[in-house]
DNA sequence: CCGCCGTTACGTACGCCGTACGTTCTGAGG
DNA sequence: CCTCAGAACGTACGGCGTACGTAACGGCGG
C-alpha cells in the first residue's frame, strides 16, 4: 500500500537543519540514557531494539550507528550505573571507606532492578575496572594478608550482588505473584510447614532491610578476627 | 515439494507398538532430563524447545503434550536440581547440619550452571520449599533468636546462590574471553592497577576456591556471636 | 558555484525463537 | 467393527536481533 508513495510524511535522512523537528539528534549517550529508562519500566526483558527506537522517535536500525550490538548497549548500560556510586571519603579508615561503598554500590543496584543480573554476564569496562581497583587497594592497606584480601574482596562483592539479586527477585515475585504467594501459603497453614509460615508472615510485617548491613559486617568483622589470629602468633 | 506424499518416511501418531523404533515413549521425566542435558552442554541460552525436540526425536510440538510451556519446564528442571540435594545426617548439631547442607546445595547447582540463575525467576516449588523449611528448623532449634533465625536464613542462602552465580560467571567468562582478558590485563600491565593485575594474578595460581566456606563460617559465627551478646546481659 | 563523499537515517529481509491451532494417526473400549 | 480420546505432527504467526542496500543531508575540494 504505502511502497508507491516513495517516501513517508516524515523528512528522510538526516533531520532539517540539526534536528529541526522535535527530537534530540540521536547520540549514543542518549540511547543509553533512553534504554536505561526503558528497562527501568520494563525489565530487561522489555528492553528490546525496537521499542528504545520508539521510544526515541526513530527507527530501529538507526541506532546501529551509534552502538554496534544490543551487547555492547548492555555493557554501556552497567557502565552507566557503576559510575553513580560515589567515591568513598578519603578520612575514613580503609575497611570503613570499603563498607560505605558497598552499601552505596548496592543502593545504586537497587535503582536499577536489572543492573545486577547483568553484572554477571558482562566483562568489566572501565568503570567497574576501576572500582575493583579501589576495593582491593582500601584492602590492602588495611593490614590484611594477601590471601585474606583476595578472599576478602570476593566476599564483599558476592555479598552485594548477591544480596541485591535476591531482593530485587523477591520484590518481583511479591508484586507478580501476588494472588499465587496468598493462596500458597494458604494451601501449606496448618501442614507441615510451620517455619515457613512464620517466615513469610515475618516479611509481611517488614522484618527485612537491615540484613544487608548485618551480613556486611559478618565478612569485615571475619576477616579482621582472622586476620588478627593469624599475625599473633609471629 | 514434499507435500505432494501425504506423510513422511517416520510413520506418523503414536510410535507402532509401543515405541518400536528406537526411542522412548516421551514422557515429562524424559523431557526434563534431557533439557538438564542440553542446558549442561548449551547453557540456558541454548536450551531451545526445537533443539530439545530434536535430541528427543520427536518434532516440537508433541514436547507440549508433556509440559505446559517453557516456563513450566525450566520450573521442574531447577526442582529436580534441588532434589540432588541430601538431606544432612541428623546426628549434627543444628548449625553443623545448616552448614553442611548449604555446601551440598552450592555442589548441586556448581554441577548445572544455569541453575543457580533460574532460581532467582522462578516460584519455588515443592522441593526447595521442603528445604527451606529445613533450612529454617535447624536456624531455630540452633537457639537463634526468631529474628537473628529470620536474617541468618537469607544471609545463607544469599550466600549459597550469589557464589555459585559469580563463579560460575567468572569461569564462564574466562573460557569465552580468554583471549581478550589476556590482551586486557597485558595493557593495564604497568599502569595505575597495580592491585587489580595482582587479583588477576592470584586468580591464575588458583587461589580461589576456599573462599565459599571461609565466608559461610564468617556468617555462622557471627550469627552465633550476636546472639550470645544479645542473651548475656539478660 | 558545482559536484563529490562520508555520515546518518531508513526499509526490507533473514533466521531464529515460543507457541496457538487444526489435522492425522494410533490403540483401546464398546 | 466402529468410535473416540489422546499423542504426534505441520503450518503459521508475531516478535526478536541484525545484515544489507538505499536515500538524503552537510562539508569540502575544485
Amino acid at each position: 500500500m504505502a511502497t508507491t508513495e516513495p517516501r513517508k510524511s516524515r523528512p528522510r535522512g538526516r533531520p532539517a537543519t540539526g534536528a529541526a523537528d522535535g527530537r534530540h539528534p540521536l547520540s549514543r549517550d542518549a540511547i543509553v540514557a533512553a534504554a536505561i529508562d526503558l528497562a527501568d519500566e520494563s525489565g530487561e526483558s522489555g528492553l528490546t531494539m525496537r521499542k528504545l527506537a520508539e521510544s526515541l522517535g526513530y527507527e530501529v536500525m538507526s541506532l546501529y550507528n551509534h552502538v554496534a550490538n544490543k551487547s555492547q548497549l548492555l555493557d554501556l548500560m552497567v557502565e552507566a550505573v557503576a559510575a553513580e556510586t560515589p567515591e568513598p571519603a578519603e578520612d575514613l579508615a580503609p575497611l570503613e571507606a570499603l563498607r560505605t561503598f558497598a552499601i552505596d554500590s548496592r543502593a545504586a543496584l537497587e535503582r536499577h532492578p536489572w543492573a545486577a543480573n547483568l553484572l554477571l554476564r558482562q566483562m568489566p569496562g572501565p568503570v567497574r575496572i576501576a572500582h575493583m581497583e579501589l576495593q582491593l587497594r582500601l584492602l590492602a592497606v588495611s593490614g590484611l594478608s594477601p590471601e585474606l584480601a583476595h578472599h576478602g574482596y570476593h566476599a564483599v562483592n558476592n555479598h552485594v550482588v548477591g544480596y541485591t539479586l535476591q531482593h530485587q527477585a523477591l520484590l518481583a515475585s511479591m508484586t507478580e505473584f501476588a494472588e499465587e504467594i496468598e493462596e500458597f501459603t494458604r494451601r501449606l497453614s496448618n501442614d507441615d510447614h510451620p517455619h515457613v509460615i512464620e517466615h513469610v508472615e515475618q516479611h509481611r510485617q517488614g522484618e527485612t532491610g537491615s540484613s544487608f548491613e548485618l551480613v556486611l559486617d559478618f565478612i569485615l568483622d571475619g576477616l579482621r578476627r582472622l586476620n588478627e589470629a593469624d599475625s599473633r602468633p609471629t
